[in-house]
Parts: structure tokens; sequence; C-alpha cells
DNA sequence: CTAACCACCGTATCATGGTACGGAGTCAAG
DNA sequence: CTTGACTCCGTACCATGATACGGTGGTTAG
């Protein structure tokens, strides 16, 4: 397979492919000497659709790097990556929570709105400008890079 | 008010307060003429906390920005407001539903691990591998950056 | 008057996950 | 033997939401 070929196979773009190898989550094979084109095995196939997989449940590319790391390490074992998955399993029921929470102040919002009217008496504006929204003065946004502290 | 003191009082970076102004959220007061320092008045701590207290329910700057020039707007209705939380309120919900079913993926593969053992045999990752994850093959990963079609 | 300390400003950098571009090389068909 | 389709490669760019840096200039206390 050539790239363009397996990119068309797995469903991505043939730079995301690129890219993937940049990040090493994917190996680049080596140009047959003399040039030409590299030539890519179901492996690479396999691969890319491991990565869309487990992006789909939520892993960063930088998790599923670690979680190929295990995979291809024969001494590691299948607890850590159950580890991993109970890890992410309760960063989205934390992203959940958090969501939950915020629905529930843009329903109240939209409950108190009269939903007609000038916008210099609009109860969702106000409750923006003035706070009581429940929420602590100054609070950081929910943001997804979550680096702690810097 | 002096930059650094507007950001103290919000709590908020200085440079955080110039993206702002960057971005047309916050509107950068005039240099007094002859040079000096640009003062900050309560309107611009208002303004800041009004962009916290929106992110912190969900909407990003750009929709922020929309929000405060509906605000500007003496002939805009509330529901237009209204309407903004409403469709907000909608991809909250959204999200809600494409992390539950997350965690039924997540919580499905982890009660069959047998949570030991050679990694070469973990059904985690042979789920990976070869799909029933239940997810469509090729599917987008869940991105924020959602600009349709390109 | 001068040392700190701040403000100003443009630009660079971070992380995340890609996409795009341009020029050169390769390859197969006509 | 040329044309068109593809590959290769480095680098630049997209959005998002900031944060950092460095040089210059204003301000204020001692």
């Amino acid at each position: 397979m050539r790239i363009g070929e397996l990119a068309r196979a797995t469903g991505v773009n043939v730079e995301t492919v690129r890219f993937y190898e940049r990040k090493k989550l994917i190996e680049q094979p080596p140009r047959p000497a003399g040039g030409g084109y590299r030539s890519y095995g179901e492996e690479a196939a396999r691969r890319i659709r491991f990565i869309r997989r487990a992006q789909s449940l939520g892993f960063s590319l930088k998790e599923i790097a670690e979680l190929l790391s295990l995979q291809a390490d024969p001494d590691s074992d299948c607890s850590t990556v159950r580890a991993r998955a109970e890890r992410q399993r309760a960063l989205v029921d934390q992203k959940i929570k958090h969501l939950a929470a915020l629905r529930e102040t843009l329903d109240r919002l939209i409950d108190a709105c009269p939903g007609a009217g000038a916008i210099d008496r609009c109860s969702i504006l106000e409750t923006l400008e003035n706070g009581d929204g429940r929420s602590k003065r100054g609070e950081a946004p929910a943001r997804e890079t979550a680096r702690s502290k810097r």
C-alpha cells in the first residue's frame, strides 16, 4: 500500500498519516533503497484504526501513544491498561458532572428569562453582568488543556 | 485603574486583559494625550467578569463577543439572547450524551477486562485493535473545533 | 535624581489535532 | 517522452485560549 491508499483505507487524510508518523504513533516505513515510494502494510492500517477508536473513547494522542507502547512492551500487564481505562472513565465522569452543572445553570437562566423584551432588562445578561450564576468569582474556565500549575 | 490593578481586581492575568482587547472583547481605553498609562474604569472590570462567567457556562470567546454585541445593540431583543442560551444548552446536552455513551463503552471494556495477565491477551487493547467498540468505522474524533467541511 | 516597578507593544510560544502548500521527485499510461 | 497523478518533505497555517519575553518608556518613592 502506498500512503494514499492507506489513507483511503482508514478514512483519514494523507496529511494525517504523516502527522501520526511525526508524532511517532505509527512507524514510517523506510524508503526503498535507490528512491521510490514507501510501502505500508496492514499493520499500519490497524494502527491507524486503533488510534481512531481510542480517540473516539476520548483518549488524547499522547495517551494513545502510551497505550501503544504498553501494547508493544512484553513485560507490561493487562492491569496497567485497565488502570488507564479507569482513569479515562473517571475523567469522563468528571466532565459529565461539570456539564450537568452547566446545564442546570443554563436551565435556570432560560427559565427566568421572559423571552421577550428590551435587551437592557434581559435577566440572562444581567446575571452574566452581576453574577449569581453560582460560580465562584474568578473561576477558571474549564479548559481541555489543564496542565497543572506552571 | 491601571491595567495591573484591573487584572488583580478581576482575577486574570494582565496578558489576558490585553488578549481580550486584541479580541475586541473589551475596549482598549485611549492613551492619554502626551503619553502615560491607560486608565480603565469599572466598566472594564464588569466586562471581564461577564466574560469569565459566560466562559464558565461554556460559551466560547467568539460567542461571548456576540452576546456582548447583542447587549450593546438597543434594537436587539431578549429573545435573541435566550435563543443563544438555548443553543448552548442543546450543545451541552449533546456533549453529555456523547460522554455518557463513552462512559458506557469504557465500562463495558473495563468489565470485560480480566484485570491481570499478559498484555497480548488484553481484551481492551484487542477491542481497540479489531473494533466492536460500537463506533462507526472512520468516525471523526469529537473535536471542539468543528468547522463544518472546508 | 535615580532605582524599582509598572505599562506598552509586537511578536513568540504553549498545547491540541490536524490541514495546506509548494517544489521536487517518481511512476504508469498513452 | 510527455502528461497527469501521486509521493516526499519541510514548513507554514488553522482554531482556541491564553501566557511569556524583551526592549522601551512612564511613574513614583526615597
